[in-house]
DNA sequence: CGCTCACTTGAAGCAAATCAATTAGTGTGG
DNA sequence: CCACACTAATTGATTTGCTTCAAGTGAGCG
């Protein structure tokens, strides 16, 4: 839980020159602007793999955003089951849902190393005031995590295995396209167990889920590595139609 | 979508004598700030049962906080399959959703007859300039929402039939209490059919289910009207430990 | 009164969970 | 560099909780 800034060499990566500020918080803002939310700005030094970022019941001081790596939220039940809630890529916000009582709600944790931009709450608020773009963008990238998580549990409660576990890759591809990444090859930073949980079904599943979609051609797996080969074959088993793929707009809707 | 205010007695019933202040967006509100919000909320003629608030893909104009009776709200997938996504009672906001891009990502229905206030959310952002509180406010529901979806997915990934239905009603009663109804008996204002569509279930189930607690003495049930005799084990199976109950305080925290 | 709609109850079927065994990577220390 | 333990993933066999199908029942209403 250490905040210090890190290497100069890092600090010089301010909001102005990131290349996620258009997926980010200053989305929208001016250059001035932007200046002023970068003075509040604190760049943590990157978490390793398997590190906290924060945990279920810390007090909450921070609102953060994914640089890069990635990161996973999730929530335990008295009983000590897991529920993942939250995949976090390159340039996306969470903390946001433990405003409310000053405390997180559930914990987050590196998926790999992972770096991130701290942003003092109680800072933002007072900055916003001079800022009033600033708070609306802020009800923006909350209201979208709303309506994501509604999506999320559609696909939940609606959705068998092999629905589940594509929409939940085309998802993902959708959101690495946004940040210049392969749509069609990438890594997956969630393990099967993970992808499981998320989705609400077992390693066992998962697996052969991938399996089965592998003999039908739709894509190949070495482990973490996936290579989709029929992207609208998936989405259309993801429920979603061919034509419908750029809903998707620069506010991603899908699963997270 | 008419929005014409109504007779002057339902005009009186501002927000600083509703008795439901306190749990709406005026909470922490001094009374002058009460009145600036009583003078950009718009008091809409009640929604009967069936009516609908908006519909998905309807213009986003303003928020909406119930006064009396119940909104559900629900998304359909593009094979038309429905997922009701929330349940709202009086001293609860919503629309909240559609902030990011300005349409409502989903449907809102009175359940029973329904009496709302309309928040006009361009006029209340501008408001919120000259009432930083508000602003403060507004973030604190919408992380709540969040935090509570979050809850129901883990709900709906994790848990068998009688664990959710017990949670569901758990919550239902906790809500009711916070709003000075009876926590052991009231009505249900969802169908069968809508609560298991809610909790990822059949109506089958559901009615099963309801059976296997009445034949535990658990609880009584005729038709829509649910008297719970014993809360202290109804919430073990919901997995709520007896003393984590006051857990729910006053911004409760299980289901929607 | 008879129609509809919401709910209940039973029996059969099935998708995913569980149990179990094997294989493939990953890391550790000698 | 190889043996060792350990974890992640795959695959098969079996079980099970929920769904689906089917046949009532009872309340509300024109």
């Amino acid at each position: 839980m250490t905040t210090k800034p890190i290497k100069l060499s890092t600090l010089k990566t301010a909001c102005k020159s990131c290349k996620l500020h258009d997926l980010c918080l200053p989305l929208g803002l001016d250059l001035g602007d932007m200046d002023k939310l970068d003075n509040i700005i604190k760049r943590r030094k990157p978490l390793q793999k398997g590190e906290f970022l924060f945990q279920t019941g810390n007090k909450f001081t921070s609102i953060y955003a994914v640089r890069s790596g990635s990161i996973k939220t999730y929530t335990e039940s008295e009983q000590g089951d897991e529920q993942i809630t939250g995949l976090y890529l390159p340039g996306e916000l969470l903390g946001l849902d433990a405003i409310h009582n000053y405390e997180h709600p559930c914990s987050a944790i590196a998926l790999e190393t992972t770096s991130l931009c701290e942003i003092p709450f109680e800072i933002l608020e007072e900055l916003s005031e001079s800022v009033p773009n600033l708070h609306h963008q802020l009800y923006r990238i909350m209201s979208k995590e709303i309506a994501s998580d509604q999506t999320l549990l559609m696909l939940i409660a609606q959705k068998n295995a092999e629905e589940k576990l594509a929409a939940f890759l085309i998802n993902l591809s959708t959101r690495l396209k946004l940040r210049n990444f392969s749509e069609t090859e990438f890594h997956l930073s969630m393990s099967r167990k993970d992808i499981g949980n998320y989705l609400g079904l077992t390693i066992e599943t998962i697996s052969r889920t991938f399996s089965r979609f592998q003999s039908e051609g739709l894509l190949t797996t070495q482990r973490k590595y996936v290579h989709i080969l029929d992207l609208r074959k998936l989405k259309a088993i993801a429920g979603m139609a061919d034509d419908c793929a750029h809903h998707n707009e620069p506010s991603d809707s899908a699963v997270n």
